[in-house]
RNA sequence: CGGGGCGUAGCGCAGUCCGGUUAGCGUACCUGGUUUGGGACCAGGGGGUCGCAGGUUCGAAUCCUGCCGCCCCGACCA
């Protein structure tokens, strides 16, 4: 076990927390709720939005940005929406600080500097987009206005968790606007395809699609698609929605255009967001009580090379083999860190990339360089191979797929062992309380029945999923008659 | 907002009940030396307004009053 970290088996939660503060990704900062994101999360995430960026641009968006904060007259415009962010909204209401008069070097809100109209601290920008999309938007030649922006939002959360709902997080939110009802729907699904596309292929993390009901819709949509994901502990976490927008905002901000045929018409919209909430799911999904596991596409250092030495004459020596095989990765595109400080022992440093997951450690010493080999460990299985130096680059290059496929299936087979099938209610929470994880379970469809399941059992209808089977049953709670599977989880 | 906990060196903590040497331990850091195939060892060294403000006392990290902040669990939420 590293040192420190607790067990995933005797306290999930503080060893994600531990794991999050000991692999360096963030920290609690001096403002409540809020992270610094270090270098090591941050150089993460960076990967994933350098990677969801491409995604969005190869499908026709362009990045904008727009203010952090909103008018409170713009933000009231979409009734729903407004409601719904209202409870967690930061407010500017001043504009200027003065020394304060009665305590010297201390400073006090300026009373005469009052804002005649508050500023809302965004926490979504839907407002400011629509309103700025009515003077971009006249004719069906001016869409579709396919637009992306990434940026910060504060949310006002009464509890946060590193990553997963911090009152300040970035991410990314696109908002779109078209000519018709199709093309829009088509949008919202076909963005729910990058993030989930993404989330298998770059986080090896496979996600459920489906849509929400009513009552987890996004406010101020008409649907809500979302990506579901399964954690180690069994609870679910929402990893990405996509909203339909309908004509709502078109409507609430009055964004009209001429159509070919001369009439106008209100555009539909769509709005789709991932966040750092991802670096979350990234974390729990593979890590071990060893540490953080990363799936090579998004580890910062794919391979690290400890050399192991007496002397600065061994030293030289195994540094020009771990040079040369260094050069030699660097030319199939894969980061490598060569670790020669003698300020820290091996050992230690063999357990310090474990914590960090770094996929592949390469340990070269005097004994590899007497038979021409190197010691290759993977992150994933632990796994550790001696072999000839002339055949650790293509086994290396190997693994980066190789790691990147196990992690996925090791994660889609918790999943499956994880996702239960139910026809009774005290089935469905017997599953809850033994193993958690998704339960599949027949649904009246009534918001009643979900509220009474959730204030009794806590678990939430995750998803009505896209693949959804029609099949004749009895929804578990009222009996009533259903048409297929839902599924339930616990969620954070 | 309810419940619990915490605030003492960069980090992690003890000391507080029961006031009394120079506030201590682990780790990290600095110096020197020996080490290096799974978190090395020895010796020496630096670092503290004990969360803040009042009060009690000859004397306060410790007792009293007020305040502030953070964390965890729950309700709410991405």
């Amino acid at each position: 076990m590293a040192k420190g970290l607790p067990k995933r088996s005797e306290d999930y939660s503080l060893w994600y927390n531990e794991l999050v503060k000991k692999a360096d990704l963030a920290e609690h900062s001096s403002v409540r709720g809020c992270m610094v994101i270090k270098p090591y999360g941050f150089s993460i995430w960076e990967k994933m939005q350098a990677a969801l960026d491409k995604m969005f641009k190869d499908t026709g968006h362009s990045n904008a940005y727009f203010p952090l904060f909103v008018p409170k007259n713009l933000f009231e415009a979409e009734e729903k929406n407004a409601e719904g962010f209202a409870k967690e909204c930061a407010v500017v209401t001043h504009y200027r600080l003065k020394n304060d008069p009665d305590n010297k070097g201390k400073l006090i809100v300026d009373p005469d500097a009052k804002l005649e109209e508050e500023l809302v601290v965004r926490p979504t920008s839907e407002a400011v987009i629509w309103s700025t999309y009515k003077n971009w938007i006249q004719s069906y030649r001016d869409l579709p206005l396919l637009i992306n922006q990434w940026a910060n939002v504060v949310r006002w959360e009464m509890r946060t968790r590193l990553f997963l709902r911090t009152a300040e997080f970035l991410w990314q939110e696109g908002h779109t606007a078209h000519a018709t009802k199709n093309e829009a729907v088509d949008e919202t699904k076909q963005m729910l395809e990058v993030y989930a596309d993404f989330a298998e292929k770059h986080m090896a993390l496979p996600v459920l699609k489906g849509v929400k009901s009513e009552s987890e819709r996004f406010a101020g949509a008409l649907d809500t698609y979302c990506i579901e994901a399964l954690m180690q502990d069994g609870k679910a976490l929402q990893a990405g929605t996509s909203h339909f927008l309908g004509q709502n905002f078109a409507k609430a901000f009055d964004v009209k255009f001429a159509g070919k045929d001369g009439k106008e018409d209100f555009v539909w919209g769509t709005s789709w967001g991932v966040s750092t909430r991802l670096m979350g799911a990234l974390i729990m999904a593979h890590s071990d009580d060893e540490g953080l596991v990363l799936p090579p596409k998004l580890a910062p250092i794919q391979v690290v090379i400890v050399p192991i030495f007496k002397g600065e004459e061994q030293l030289n020596a195994v540094s020009e083999v771990a040079h040369k095989l260094r050069k030699e990765l660097l030319t199939d595109d894969i980061s490598v860190k060569f670790d020669d400080r003698d300020t820290s022992s091996p050992g230690w440093k063999f357990a310090e990339y474990e914590l960090k997951g770094v996929p592949v450690r390469v340990a070269i010493g005097p004994r590899d360089l007497e038979n021409g080999t190197v010691e290759i460990a993977r992150r994933d299985t632990k796994e550790k191979k001696v072999m000839p130096i002339t055949e650790a680059s293509g086994y290396i290059k190997q693994l980066m797929t190789d790691i990147q496929e196990n992690i996925y299936s090791r994660a889609l087979n918790f999943r499956t062992d994880n996702t239960t099938e139910v026809d009774t209610y005290e089935e469905f929470k017997k599953v809850l309380d033994t193993k958690a994880g998704f339960v599949m379970a027949h649904w009246d469809g009534t918001s009643e029945t979900e509220n009474r399941i959730k204030e009794e059992t806590k678990a939430t209808i995750r998803c009505i999923p896209l693949n959804f089977k029609e099949e004749a049953g009895k929804c578990i709670y009222s009996g009533n008659k259903s048409e297929g599977r839902v599924v339930f989880a616990r969620a954070y």
